[in-house]
RNA sequence: GGAGGGGUACCCAAGCGGCCAACGGGGGCAGACUGUAAAUCUGCUGGCUUAUGCCUUCGUAGGUUCGAAUCCUACCCCCUCCA
């Protein structure tokens, strides 16, 4: 019954980066014997998107091999901040944000993890029993030169810039994690690899054999270039509604959906490269995005949330309709007609006034399917419009009168 | 400690007394074309109840001037070279 070790490595290095070392990973899976396979995360409130998946996936596919999975919440590092990046500092959080930021993390990461084959735990269980002595004692595992190998610490240290004592204990406490859960295998993003070595170093100071570490990349954005991240808002939160999370991966590149296919999708590689042909044997490349797009939205929602996406979507750009289910949104004016630029800003679809007024210039503006090209535009309260900028943003306003 | 260079809108980067709400590029948004893709073309890209009107913006604070992003003074920050 167990899975043969040779195709368990083929699909366990698809995507991944670095595998370190593929042939103590090979001698480990023949024991037959399920690993112990740790990824850390941060204790701040989880908000994930699916560049954040990559990694999850990766779990996921060792849990189909049967393994144990632990995903360690980092409530001690925390206490420290990874000075890798920059250094924000990050505010102390009480046990009860941590436990409310688990359960967020519980009901994100159970739509892709097997709950059977998860242990959540917290590193703050030995790292808070572990007095001076023992954090002098792991102290001493580690030289100084090894730490100053690390790319951001050596250019700190060569350019001058301050390195503070404690921030080299961020990657020893994070290997002592390893040492303190006999990891077999550890996975971290490429930024973390370096940390992921340290585990290794250390378990072996600690007498256990070193465990194997599994890189996975950064995933890019809808932008196709830079890195999927909040900041750039190039991302698709797992969280976002069927048909915004549906209409975003319709929009990348044809190029990028082969990416989020081998990063994203759960099908096997074979059967995307079948699709790679259909596509060289001249079938639209957009039918197989929308089964990119189905697959995903399925996942964090329901394979009936993803049809009805699907349905949206062809409704709308290919017959120019409206979108289905628009929720009506209620504004309240204090007079009897209310300026449709004023409302446009209201419902978050412009910055500015000014900026409503370029949008109605442009011929981007549309009340009721018709385009507006009045800067004077007035909607009357007690009426119901669906009003749009551009394709992307629709919604349905309902106008009251207050008071 | 000495010498020099620089801080302009989301980013890069012009401008160096009025024609500057500020060239150009990137990014973004919109329109056309499409497969809501890419590529391409076009427009827009401070704010204000659209006004050939007003208000705020060119590191910060003052000053000169009818008028300053542009000149002067002080201060803050960044970079390079020398010691």
């Amino acid at each position: 019954m167990p899975i043969p070790v040779e195709e368990q490595i083929s699909e366990l290095k698809r995507g991944a980066v670095d595998l370190i070392q593929e042939a103590e990973l090979r001698t480990r899976l023949g024991r037959g014997t399920p690993l112990r396979v740790k990824a850390g995360f941060d204790p701040t409130a989880p908000d994930l998107h699916l560049g954040h998946t990559v990694l999850i996936n990766k779990l996921r596919q060792f849990q189909q091999f049967g393994h144990q999975v632990i995903f360690l919440i980092g409530d001690f590092t925390g206490m420290i901040g990874d000075p890798t990046g920059k250094s924000a500092t990050r505010p102390r959080l009480t046990p009860d944000e941590i436990a409310a930021n688990a359960r967020t993390y519980q009901e994100q990461i159970f739509k892709i993890l097997d709950p059977e084959l998860t242990l959540i735990d917290f590193n703050s269980r030995w790292m808070g029993a572990m007095n001076a002595a023992g954090l002098i004692e792991l102290a001493a595992k580690h030289t100084v030169a090894r730490m100053l190998e690390r790319d951001d610490f050596q250019k700190r240290y060569r350019g001058g810039q301050p390195i503070a004592i404690h921030e080299f204990l961020y990657p020893l406490v994070q290997g002592y994690d390893s040492v303190a859960l006999r990891a077999d295998v550890e996975l971290g993003g490429t930024d973390q690899k370096f940390n992921l070595l340290v585990g290794r170093q250390l378990q072996e100071a600690y007498g256990q054999e070193p465990q194997v570490v599994l890189t996975t990349p950064l995933l890019e954005g809808l932008d196709g270039v830079q890195k999927m991240s909040k900041s750039l808002g190039n991302t698709v939160g797992i969280h976002d509604a069927p048909g915004m999370m549906f209409g975003k991966l319709m929009s990348i590149s044809d190029t990028l959906m082969w990416r989020y296919f081998e990063l994203l999708s759960f099908r096997p590689l074979a059967q995307i490269a079948a699709l790679r042909q259909s596509i060289e044997a001249g079938r639209n490349p957009r039918d197989v995005k929308f089964e990119l797009a189905l697959e995903i939205v399925a996942r964090f929602h329901s394979p009936e949330a993803a049809a009805g996406a699907q349905r949206d979507f062809t409704a709308r750009f290919q017959a120019g309709a409206v979108p289905e289910d628009l929720p009506e949104q209620l504004i309240k004016i204090d007079a009897p007609t209310a300026r449709l630029s004023a409302i446009l800003k209201e419902i978050g679809f412009v910055a500015s006034s000014s900026e409503a007024s370029r949008k109605i210039t442009e011929g981007a503006v549309k009340v009721n399917q018709e385009r507006i090209s009045s800067h004077s535009h007035e909607l009357a309260a007690g009426s119901t419009y669906i009003v749009s900028v551009g394709k992307r943003s629709f919604a349905k306003v309902r106008l009251a009168k207050s008071g």
